[in-house]
DNA sequence: CAAAAATAATAGCTTTACTATCATATTATG
DNA sequence: CATAATATGATAGTAAAGCTATTATTTTTG
């Protein structure tokens, strides 16, 4: 009884955070990914939800329509009304969890006012593995960031697609690079390359993770020093001292 | 008649050079990754040579063997004889990449005793873009420095392979990055991170070469700010001064 | 309840990624 | 130089991927 009753509180003081992280992720995410919004009908969760743990499972490129369709019992060509392809697919997942992450991060960093312990903030919530799958019911937030610490890379290459749409599809990671870059610039007005060191940090952090799990000869991070502990250290090292 | 002869002597005196490199890149390239050694034929020369060229021109996904049978007015079947897919061609193709700059850097940094020069030396190698087509009749420097920026990251990608194999597979590369890990380690015997700083030299490198093409705000990196430039600014602000 | 919208079932098409077989060059060697 | 070995080419075929189209059946909603 007072286990609900804790739960029922729980649920109703973070609705409106909830409400909100559901808006400015749904803001983010750039209505060209997908042809019907995934999350306005319970196919379109179900295809979501399941296409994370099949590409975790068994790998992008060996992900396909069909399978996912058996899996969830619907029918491929249902899913084509969801999103055009595959690729399109991780490209909204992706843009999902850039979202979230930036959402995580911009409250995170919130009340800090100092730029160096802001800046460290960010750093911490951006290069954290991810280990409670916490906010959103239908999306596990801790297998999505292991498909895209395996697959961003994937979604990245684009010889197909021209300037405009390339630049659609990459709105939130790209406000998330810059909003990293700014904090950088916040921190030491003097140093060059704010925008580059923000992108290093973000796919570093995902290739140190990567190596870790596959190459771990290729990295010194392992159960003791995080990829968040590797680059801390460089980032501070770099911007000059207060 | 001077042009010649200066040609003729440019060609012999670099000669055993070249043969070095030859051998020094053959030795390295995992036997695994080829059914029949493409250096020990024509139809071998030309499958990488215009495997390069069209993996540039239309991407990684859209080239198919059969397309190159086409272009090199072959049979996609011979070149099923050489490698078993377009994937291990591609991680061929990376092996002799990561093999010829491992050359050119071992070459570039071999007089230099200062520990500090030599790491310097070996960013600016291992950085920069390659702008000439220098030293391998049949392969195009240049172009592939431009598929390795583009697709590296998709032979990477490895679900399907098991650790053993895949070891095999990322023999040059490992190697790569433990030599310049050792030169970190060089400079600042107390720095922890030597490795991880390593490896997001080579592929923050290349990551940052990409942003400039396709994302360029993303990176400070444009026709002023090289990659090396920033690279050799971060390293070198991380490691203690002397 | 009827019309509209969403989903399912089925079929079919093109391309990819191969494998197999047999024919024909090319090269090596006795 | 003959011939056996080897490399390459031509052709065919298969299973799966990556779709599109059509029609039938639910489900939603006004």
């Amino acid at each position: 009884m007072i286990v609900k009753l804790l739960f029922l509180r729980f649920i109703i003081s973070n609705w409106p955070a909830m409400e909100l992280l559901m808006q400015s992720l749904k803001m983010g995410i750039n209505s060209e990914l997908y042809i019907k919004d995934p999350e306005s009908s319970d196919l379109g969760k179900k295809i979501v939800e399941h296409s994370i743990s099949m590409i975790d499972e068994m790998g992008f490129e060996r992900f396909t329509f069909k399978k996912l369709g058996l899996r969830i019992k619907s029918n491929e060509s249902s899913i084509y009304r969801y999103f055009e392809n595959k690729h399109k697919l991780l490209l909204y997942l992706a843009s999902w969890y850039w979202g979230w992450l930036e959402y995580r991060m911009v409250f995170a960093t919130n009340g800090i006012s100092d730029p160096r312990e802001k800046l460290k903030k960010a750093i911490e919530v951006l290069t954290q593995n991810v280990q409670e799958d916490s906010s959103v019911s239908h999306i596990n937030e801790v297998v999505l960031n292991r498909i895209i610490i395996d697959e961003y890379s994937k979604s990245l290459l684009v010889k197909e697609v021209g300037k405009e749409k390339k630049d659609g599809y990459f709105i939130v990671y790209k406000r998330l690079v810059g909003r990293l870059g700014k904090m950088v610039e916040e921190v030491d007005k003097d140093y060059r390359y704010p925008n580059s060191l923000a992108s290093t940090v973000l796919e570093g952090a995902l290739y140190q993770y990567f190596l870790r799990e596959h190459f771990s000869t290729l990295t010194d991070c392992d159960e003791n020093i995080t990829p968040t502990e590797y680059f801390t250290d460089l980032v501070f090292s770099i911007l000059k001292k207060a």
